[in-house]
DNA sequence: CGCGATTTTGAGAGCCGTCAAGATACGTGG
DNA sequence: CCACGTATCTTGACGGCTCTCAAAATCGCG
């Protein structure tokens, strides 16, 4: 546990069946019996502040965790200081299994904004599997839409332009707020720096920035106070050859 | 389904509990009943011929499969020509999931040698979880695994050098057969072409190419003949910065 | 033996990285 | 409310890693 993460035990304060994430309409709705087990399934509530660190690689941590408010992200480091930001995390997200359901994570989770976290129970992942089957699956489903997230980052990184792949990253974060309502129509808020977008996509500093710019200057985007706004969607897609695959009813643990 | 595909509908060669890949030791025994339910979940085996398509981008492919024997790759492809591969796929690596639990599959996998695969009915899935949790857990697990496999794929593509993306699959690729014991010393074959190489490192197929060169001039590797030999497995690891992480004992479905 | 696939090499260009420095924004303390 | 320091953003210059184009050499297979 790094500082700055305050913990509110015993407070527990967001009831799993009051949730307010549950009301927007990506979540599948879930039965009283699943929240029920969900709520004995949660430990904790957490809150860190930006900079901080959720999950360290190398660390064996007993928690898995659901994001209930603001943006953190995933990623790897070289021994050198080159890093990889693997992926955002959002409101709803299940972290803490990616790479390994047990052992030492293979990643670092840190926030990027202040952020509260539902701290579930590792050991108890067993009997959600063995008590309730349908949870099983849901970990099962949201392991594997990870994974597919993943997958279209590392096209992005490995085949497209720096242009292309910043407009395939602002697309995706666009299509992810979208579903959580977190837009004023093409417009969302983006706690990161461009030092972020960069070591996502496997650029430089300056050449992100410079390409940026010139993303500006040709009127596809605007970058600024933390705000971006898509311009031009239909460029935009275009340029990055994306379409929005994330829009499905999701399970939300 | 693809022509090359042959179906051996009914003949079901491999029983489970007969299957051969059990006996390695990195995979866990299964016991009696989980074999007769997987025995049950299984309602086919397929043979595919090298460059012949598993899955199809896009299909809505009804079924789950696990390598029995041979090499396959899963990759994604722009609207252009372009396309990555997003990893490969061994003996006992279990298919189907990754982005999508049902609906269109989102990348494409494709075989690169004779292979045999075990195919799993999608719809009994939920069965799976329901009727035995402790297989629903390793399903999960195995999601897990992948994605972690493809993060750390992402970070070379991302974060490494040329020659360093090289020495990091090479090492992968090693460590991973090593599990399988379908190494000779440092040595493995390597079913794919320097296309193959290049596609799932994000490079063009000359500088692949220049670059195996060099590689081996300097003595670090060998190629030829579709063997891939590691001359100085710690000079290679170093320049890599990649530790071993495959050798844990995972399910076999 | 011949043809297609694959590998190899060379030349030249360009996208992107590094270095460097200045400008702007932001939080903090006076 | 201003001063100041730090983080972030911007811009320019330059270099190099990697790409594309092109063609020759080799391999694999019928």
């Amino acid at each position: 546990m790094s500082d700055g993460m305050s913990t509110k035990a015993g407070s527990r304060k967001t009831a799993c069946k009051a949730c307010p994430l549950r009301k927007l309409s990506v979540f599948r709705a879930f039965t009283p019996t699943e929240l029920e087990f969900i709520g004995r399934f949660k430990i904790n509530e957490i809150h860190v502040g930006p900079g901080h660190s959720i999950i360290q690689e190398g660390s064996e941590d007993p928690s898995l965790y659901t994001v209930l408010e603001g943006w953190a992200f995933r990623h790897k480091a070289l021994p050198d200081d080159r890093r990889q930001i693997v992926g955002f995390s959002f409101p709803g997200d299940f972290l803490g299994l990616q790479g390994q359901v047990f052992g030492a994570a293979q990643h670092s989770i840190e926030a990027l904004t202040n952020a509260k976290l539902c701290v579930f129970n590792r050991s108890k992942l067993w009997e959600l599997f063995n008590s309730h089957p349908d949870l099983g699956f849901d970990v099962a489903w949201l392991a594997a839409r990870s994974e597919g997230i993943v997958d279209e980052h590392l096209l992005a990184v490995g085949q497209r332009s720096a242009s292309e792949r910043i407009a395939y990253l602002f697309l995706h974060l666009l299509d992810r707020c979208r579903a959580l309502e977190m837009t004023k129509g093409d417009r969302f808020e983006f706690p990161g720096t461009q030092q972020h977008i960069a070591d996502a996509l496997g650029l430089s500093l300056v050449h992100t920035n410079k390409t940026l710019r010139r993303m500006q200057a040709n009127g596809l985007i605007r970058w600024g106070h933390s705000v971006v706004e898509v311009l031009d969607q239909q460029r935009l897609r275009q340029l990055a050859h994306y379409e929005e695959i994330d829009a499905r009813v999701r399970p939300l643990l």
